[in-house]
DNA sequence: GCCAACGTTGGC
DNA sequence: GCCAACGTTGGC
């Protein structure tokens, strides 16, 4: 079982779309970084746990947990020249892009701000911090428990 | 809105 | 395969 973060804009998804439809699967699609898209294709697996970060807002911070239902298939969004995320050098035989489906776990009782993560020494070694344009970064046992405790999730999901 | 960081593209 | 130009991300 892994431990992940998955960065999105909230203008465009946010923790409360997902939320909303608390039994819903969502696909996480749209991802267009190759790095990225290997954790999705390789890495990401079904029960793996995932740390809900809003990004692009004023006070940027980490507002949830979501699980992964199902692990990394073709991104269908890349083949739909209607979409925003269309890669005209993607097909069927060839998807080059890949998304995984996510679901609603828990809200934290207090969002775990970057600034927070930025003061904890123990936390200052995450992609987060150091190279904050990754979109979807893995997170070590030690750091998932630090924020989750952060979060007021103490006792766990 | 600015701009640093960094990923991608394409000419050579 | 190098690297300059360019585009995007995301904190501030």
């Amino acid at each position: 079982m892994n431990y992940w973060l998955f960065k999105t804009e909230p203008g465009c998804f946010s923790f409360d779309d997902l939320k909303k439809r608390p039994e819903m699967t969502e696909p996480w699609d749209g991802v267009r970084n190759f790095q990225a898209r290997n954790y999705l294709r390789d890495s990401v697996k079904v029960a793996d746990l995932v740390l809900f970060y809003h990004s692009n807002i004023p006070e940027p911070a980490v507002v949830g947990v979501a699980d992964i239902v199902r692990a990394g298939y073709p991104d269908t969004t890349a083949l739909n020249p209607y979409s925003e995320h269309f890669d005209p050098k993607a097909s069927v035989n060839k998807p080059i892009w890949y998304m995984v489906d996510v679901r609603y776990r828990k809200q934290f009782q207090q969002s775990v701000t970057l600034e927070r993560i930025k003061q904890n020494q123990l936390l200052v070694g995450m992609p987060l911090v150091k190279r904050s344009r990754l979109s979807i970064q893995p997170v070590s046992e030690s750091e998932w428990q630090i924020i989750l405790t952060m979060g007021g999730l103490l006792n766990g999901l």
